[in-house]
DNA sequence: TTCACTTATGGTTTATTTGACCACAAGTAT
DNA sequence: ATACTTGTGGTCAAATAAACCATAAGTGAA
């Protein structure tokens, strides 16, 4: 096993410890921002790749599991724990890192943005949000697991209701509808959404209207835990 | 990298060939017959977990991809090519596996048991169909892994019209309720079934009826490859 | 041959869900 | 006041699903 430098995250300071040297972890991670998907990359702060953009990732560490690498890596970017974190797949072309043979291994978050600071213990030289439109062309085999985690995203939330852990807390059913057809590339019907979505009494009605929208204010609505893992367990249709 | 042992294919012998050290395969193989399903495991034959079962899996060769790695072993273990299978996802547990840090990465493979000789091709000491019901325990987190696939088979029918590479070419409409029955754990109305399924135009009716049973003969049907891949692409809804 | 039994096949009926669309409410901005 | 935007609650016809029934077509046993 390989010995890599890694920065202790309690003390700061440059430890050694050892890591897998074959297999690392690449995370794919959503946020929804005015209506647009959105995706944090990051900037490569050294090797040949200086520059570049591509996915935030790192080595997976001889005594964790990878979903526990998946989660401190995240908690490192993003200061966030307890976020929705699921893994995708493994990702092995010989021929996808340059230096090695290299296998990754792909996860897929979806986050809140208004609960989530880029500079919160970041220690890459720089993030940033990317509309899904305006992704660049990545290092490695970067696209192709982004490409894939998108395709996954779209099958995901028409399964299972995901997507709430793109939104606040609070959100109008208007807010919703609009995360789905930005995820999904489609027009939705206000009324029938809305008729479909509460039938499932997945949502709960808040005493509590939109403030300073420069129109008549929504209702706003949180969902409900309890029915949220149900229905997260046994799958739900949303179809349109 | 470590360098293992391996039996060429072709010449029949022992060659010694780079592996990648810390990452395996394992395969899910299900199979379906007379109304039950099956998976496919084997007994090791050598090591200090001689005898035990487990899932049939096998290193990953430095040049080639894990897809064409899971491809290989496949058909060294069933001499069949091209036949149905998917990467699950990876397993990492750091003591899943008792003599080092091993990852391995799960594969999903359907087969038509009537195109398939267990003996073909095969290295194992020994391997042996069992029903879902009477699995053993297995080395390792096999266990694990099979619940896994359990599970994903159970969605995946659901949501695209895998479940016929479980069957022969040519089948009846009660053999697919009943494919669809077992592997969902669910009574179905036959009639309703009948109407649903022929609805999506996934079934061509043949010109043939069943042969040798003791009862009304049923036409035999087989899937339009065009519309199969169009819905698997796609995705279905087969709620019941 | 007749009858019981099994599965095949094609209905019916009713309730539910969907999709398209409408109308009015309740705010803001000019 | 009026135009404009989004919210909210409807209608209606078409499609779908769920439960159930009736008859057909075969086998094998009495």
């Amino acid at each position: 096993m390989k010995v890599k430098k890694i920065i202790d995250k309690e003390s700061g300071k440059v430890i050694e410890r050892s890591v897998m040297n074959s297999i690392t972890i690449d995370c794919v991670i959503f946020g929804f921002d005015k209506g647009s998907l959105e995706v944090l990359l990051v900037q490569h702060g050294e090797g040949i790749r200086k520059g570049e953009w591509g996915l935030p990732g790192g080595w997976i560490r001889e005594r964790e599991s990878i979903d526990n690498a998946a989660h401190r890596l995240l908690a490192d970017l993003t200061g966030l724990d307890s976020i929705y974190l699921e893994q995708l797949k493994a990702f092995g072309e010989p021929d996808r890192f340059p230096l090695g043979r290299v296998i990754t291994i792909g996860y897929f978050a979806l986050i809140k943005k208004e609960d989530y600071d880029v500079r919160a213990g970041f220690t890459a030289s720089d993030a940033k949000w990317y509309k899904i439109a305006d992704i660049p062309k990545l290092i490695y085999d970067h696209n192709d697991i982004l490409d894939y985690s998108l395709e996954h995203l779209r099958n995901r939330v028409r399964q299972a209701p995901v997507g709430f852990n793109l939104l606040p807390e609070k959100f109008t059913l208007f807010e919703l509808m609009k995360l789905y057809e930005e995820i999904l590339g489609v027009e939705m019907d206000k009324s029938n959404f809305r008729r479909k979505i509460l039938r499932m009494k997945l949502l709960v009605e808040l005493d509590e209207k939109q403030k300073d929208v420069s129109h008549r204010a929504a209702k706003l609505y949180e969902f409900d835990q309890k029915i949220y893992e149900k229905l997260t367990k046994k799958g739900f249709n949303f179809e349109f």
